[in-house]
DNA sequence: GCACAAGCGGAACGTGGAGTCCGGTTCTGT
DNA sequence: ACAGAACCGGACTCCACGTTCCGCTTGTGC
């Protein structure tokens, strides 16, 4: 692969990425192309199309959290808070991931390199909620798939419109704080099932 | 009016909001329009454009959503249950709604009619929380837009693949009760902000 | 039952975006 | 330095979808 060759690919990943971030992610392949000041051909050379290109780029994203886990899991000494402190980063990166994972959730997670950083996120939620239990502070049913769905609840639950404030998120981390520190408290299902009749 | 106009608009509305529950809102005008039996100039002399057909999708299905709820307030003499009985048959509905909130997100919430419906959802919440904290179930501070937002996240955080099982749908639940249940634990914000640099 | 308008359906249009192709350009091996 | 291949870019194709238009049908007032 020639050199220059190297370098438009990740000048298109970066102009992607930032296109994506900046107006969804149904900015046309000629804007990005555009952007990332390269041709149109350019761009399906290397990506043999555009929910590839997405594909990828959702792909750097996840691999970055990953990154950002890791290595909190491995200096930050606080067993009780860990898991927390990590969920704040999380929240704060949220902006850049909502509308990226709003598309994302069908058919791509099927990608075998998805599905692999599937299975290391739940591996990486495991291992810093164990820490949280063996300090006492997470509850002791609480598992990596639970805090998949919290994260996801995350990253969904605003408006794209607008960058979030600092109360706001705060007051949704109090909530998963809540939701993951409090011993279960079950009872049977008693709602009657769905219907749409009127 | 004539009746058969009439008529024609409800098979309009019904099978937009079959075929949106089926195969997402991306569906195109010309399939709804097949499905409902009618031609498409029928189906744009009801709704002036696709998005004012959603928007109308859209709010039947909060007005259900509304009057479940309101009935349920009146008829439940459970204060401290009410809040979860409620949560229980949003989330068996959830189903029918996540395609359709996912892209109802954005401007089509600053329609006057969708304004109305927030507020008259945001009322509704607040009832049954003041029930629930009456009886002590429920978290004094936790507020209505908390709610909303435990409620968004709970229609979102699954692909749209495959129905939710019993278990997932009970496991959430949980989740959600635990968060509303607790007394908050809050502390400053410590990580760092956000920043893309690799 | 008739006339007329309101309503109907689906063919046709325009737009916009994904993906292709080829003449020109730039890197690399010798 | 030169040949040739790899690569570039953007004009072009093709298609799908939202929307419009018009000749025909059907319900309604007298």
């Amino acid at each position: 692969m020639r050199k220059d060759a190297q370098a438009n690919r990740e000048r298109l990943l970066e102009a992607a990425d930032r296109m994506f971030r900046e107006h969804g992610v149904e900015v046309s392949v000629g804007e990005i192309a555009d952007a990332a000041g390269v041709g149109r051909g350019t761009l399906f050379r290397n990506f043999r199309s555009k929910e590839e290109l997405i594909a990828a780029v959702l792909s750097v994203r996840v691999g970055e959290l990953l990154e950002y886990g890791r290595e909190l899991l491995e200096t930050d000494p606080d067993d009780a808070e860990v898991t927390f402190t990590f969920l704040e980063g999380l929240v704060r990166r949220q902006e850049e991931n909502r509308a990226l994972l709003q598309t994302a959730t069908d058919e791509m997670f099927a990608a075998p390199e998805m599905q692999r950083q599937h299975v290391e996120l739940l591996e990486l939620f495991g291992a810093m909620l164990a820490r949280g239990k063996r300090a006492g502070a997470i509850r002791p049913e609480a598992t990596a798939t639970d805090m998949l769905m919290l994260v996801k609840g995350l990253c969904m639950f605003a408006p794209v419109e607008q960058p979030l404030s600092a109360e706001t998120i705060l007051r949704h981390l109090d909530l998963v704080r809540a939701a993951l520190t409090t011993p279960a408290y079950s009872r049977p299902l008693r709602g009657e099932p769905a219907s749409h009749a009127a």
